[in-house]
DNA sequence: TATTGTTATACTCTATAACTATA
DNA sequence: TATAGTTATAGAGTATAACAATA
């Protein structure tokens, strides 16, 4: 990324763009391809987003159980599963991992003694707010080549897209 | 989604949300991460992509590696695997079967005979022809939600994005 | 010595099915 | 009978390493 940003003279890559082979694919039709360009970035925003939270012990999975349970509205293990698209059955070792390292807990529901309601400890909130503030610079650094309507329209967008499919 | 939009009555849902999982959950942080729903909306994306290529026996993958043979440019088997973040070795059994069906060929480099370049036959090029239509038709369906001009900053934002990471 | 395409192998990840305890 | 959480297992998908041909 920065070493393309910094090898490319800025009116070259207009006028005259480089040989090689990226340039190139990308003016195929591929490269106007919403949903191909949608799982290159994503895959990149995984990739990225696993980095900046190597620090904190998480990944993306464990960060994404961690802010449900700091959501306040203490979900169920199945509500989770649901809403990030995993078999139940793989959310059970994430929240494993991360309640025995105390950073969530997991409450009886008083109304139905089979269902586990997941709350974040202290601990788990402290963790959660650094965490939450270094994928957000992360996320900055990675969308600072868009103005700030640009990122605001991309991000309603996805948002509003996300909430309609299931 | 379907079922969503038809049940929940537009007011209602701006006045007094739905007290399921799920938008609850969706005004969590994590409701409003780009990374979140970059991989959400990636995920579904894939998922439909594939069903709309269904009916021509691709699916993403395949459908790539047609594109960039169709392209006209000639890419070698290490270009494709590099621009679509994929491992060599799983490029040649994706170029096999398509091979095999004869929609690309592999044409031997004149410059290196190590390298083999991809150039779609004519029945490819008619396949993706079909494919593209399929997809794109898809695609607008799949974004109807969103204004002209949001679906226009979304691809141009994903796609200048997609060029600044390697 | 490095690289392209290829093959074979090992490994991780994921989906599936079964089990318990509840409802 | 159906569902929540859990466990175990099988399968798919992926990465890794090694190979021959060529640069």
């Amino acid at each position: 990324m920065l070493a393309r940003m910094s090898t490319v003279e800025p009116d070259e890559a207009l006028t005259a763009p480089e040989p090689d082979a990226a340039s190139r694919l990308f003016d195929s039709d591929l490269g106007y391809d919403v949903g191909f360009l949608l799982a290159r970035v994503s895959a990149w925003a995984s990739l990225h987003g696993n980095l900046s939270l190597r620090p904190f012990d998480l990944n993306v999975r464990s960060y994404s159980i961690l802010a449900l349970s700091c959501s306040g509205t203490r979900p169920t293990q199945r509500e989770c599963a649901d809403f990030l698209s995993l078999d139940p059955s793989r959310v059970v070792s994430v929240i494993d991992e991360l309640e025995r390292r105390k950073l969530v807990r997991r409450v009886p529901s008083p109304s139905d003694r089979r269902t586990k309601l997941l709350e974040a400890t202290p601990a788990g909130r402290e963790l959660f707010e650094f965490a939450r503030e270094a994928t957000a610079t992360a996320d900055r650094i990675a969308f600072s080549h868009l103005s700030a309507e640009e990122r605001r329209v991309l991000a309603t967008a996805l948002r509003s897209t996300a909430l309609l499919i299931d």
